[in-house]
DNA sequence: GGTGTGACAACAA
DNA sequence: TTTGTTGCCACAC
């Protein structure tokens, strides 16, 4: 097709993301297979970065498919997230977490 | 239209 | 387990 069929691919993660329930967690590489564009998950990452601070999508809900948080664990932003993950319920050890407990599985 | 880039993922040592 | 390497994708120059 010429272009006409596109709808932002950015605008498909947002849609996806915006799906994941509170206290459920989903890898990079799972949203961007969700969003139809599967081995993006480095993509969905670079993506994820141009969020304002005010967005309402859930960011934090997004970590590696180890279940690791990607910022490093002593970084401002690694702090927030497991914040975050923490008032929704989600329990965090060593800057990991138990993807077979939160994983998100529609 | 080629090149570099990154909040990743899978694999080798 | 930790560290290094390679493959991926869409995007910005």
């Amino acid at each position: 097709m010429t272009g006409t069929d596109n709808i932002p691919t950015q605008q498909r993660v947002w849609q996806v993301l915006s799906q994941v329930p509170d206290g459920k967690v989903v890898s990079y590489g799972q949203l961007a297979e969700m969003a139809g564009l599967p081995g993006a998950a480095r993509w969905v990452g670079s993506t994820l970065r141009k969020l304002p601070d005010g967005t309402p999508l859930p960011w934090h809900r997004v970590i590696t498919s180890q279940g690791r948080i990607a910022f490093p664990a002593d970084s401002d932003s690694a702090r927030r997230q497991r914040e975050l993950l923490r008032r929704e319920g989600v329990v965090i050890t060593g800057n990991k977490v138990n993807m077979a407990l939160y994983r998100w599985q529609p």
